[in-house]
DNA sequence: CGATGAATTAACCATATGGTTAAAACGTAT
DNA sequence: ATACGTTTTAACCATATGGTTAATTCATCG
């Protein structure tokens, strides 16, 4: 469902348990025992398999850092002009939030806890030459020195985008009660959503 | 230092700290002692003032959402073309938050835990006619009517505008690892934000 | 001053929590 | 079958947690 696969059922399991509980109540609000009668297996095994919560939460994290970044690195290095590259990317991570919207949350609740391991993950991501922010930011940085889109700062429209887009995913059980018509059909919404998103990203609201 | 006033001093500590603990940690991360120890009281005289956890946490969430949607309603209020009003509000909006940045991560605890709690409040904000979301809506669609901005629906531009505005604050731990240079001096950064803001509203990225 | 009601505190309680452990169940190769 | 390593379980432990209570301090007014 994730997928993303530790090569036991169990593990698997446990892990995409603690990825929705994380996702909801925070490192901290989550309960190991909610996390196991979520996967459907005794407390004890938590502890067997990953030790501790701190090291649960780590590759939780860890995984879907990989996973996330390694699919976004594949949708940039596709050629042709950058609005359209930022289009496909756009594309890719909603479909991939869509898919799994636990990712978000947790992204969001370890970056409201002050980003701790993800500063770490990150950190080490970036050494290694592994996928990652960086290379996004490099990315941007090429597209305004080639004069494809107006002098913009990287992080401005890093932040922009991941605002658009995963707000998309967080928002949602308030703007489901702001409207409820609008927001029923998730995959449609999704279709909508990606459309107004490239629109503005190139041309604005201007009529 | 909210600018939120109970008239209660004590009440008033206990209320800041409160809205910092709670945004940090959400509702079930949370601890009571912490909050006790950061407004510098006894445990006990949490429950004098509010009686429990979840009778406190749901008189900050009513306060912040009064405090935040009367000065948006201002904004929007103001006479001129929309997308001034636009500008006018994310600049307030931005202020706000700037001035206070648990509120934004206290919002988005709330939807990450399904907004139970927020969706009485506005329910019950927009059948007492309070400001609240839904005028900013059909604030929305007037200017779409009126041909000031291209077809748009207005649940998405709400997104999009909470996103690339709320965003900046909730990411800061991940960006600063990103671009240090960029997000040292807060204030600057805001007012290129703010800039970056407008005009992708407006134009686009379309150099 | 003394009395009255509100504000504050320390000590306490029942339960929930992260984590441990020793034993049982299971699979499998001999 | 049996011996052996792995997986799973129930019972347990020390501590943390939300909440209560009874006593104490404090301010105000007659």
């Amino acid at each position: 469902m994730t997928g993303i696969d530790l090569g036991n059922e169990t593990e698997n399991s446990i892990f995409e348990a603690a990825l929705d509980v994380f996702s909801r109540k925070g490192k901290h609000g989550a309960r190991m025992q909610e996390i196991a009668d979520t996967a459907g297996i005794n407390k004890a095994m938590l502890h067997y398999y990953f030790r501790s919560k701190d090291l649960l939460y780590e590759s939780v994290l860890g995984h879907v850092a990989h996973h996330f970044f390694s699919a976004l690195e594949d949708a940039m290095s596709r050629p042709g002009p950058f609005t359209d590259v930022l289009g496909q990317m756009v594309g890719v991570y909603l479909d991939m939030h869509a898919a799994n919207p636990a990712v978000a949350r947790l992204w969001i609740q370890e970056n409201l806890n002050g980003a701790p391991v993800a500063e770490r993950i990150l950190k080490q991501r970036n050494q290694s030459g592994a996928p990652g922010p960086h290379r996004l930011m490099r990315r941007i940085e090429q597209a305004v020195d080639a004069g494809e889109i107006k002098p913009t700062e990287p992080i401005q429209l890093m932040i922009t985008v991941l605002g658009m887009t995963v707000m998309s995913f967080i928002s949602q059980p308030t703007m489901k009660t702001l409207d409820p018509a609008a927001m029923a059909d998730q995959a449609a919404f999704l279709k909508r959503r990606k459309k107004h998103i490239v629109e503005v990203l190139t041309h604005g609201l201007a009529s």
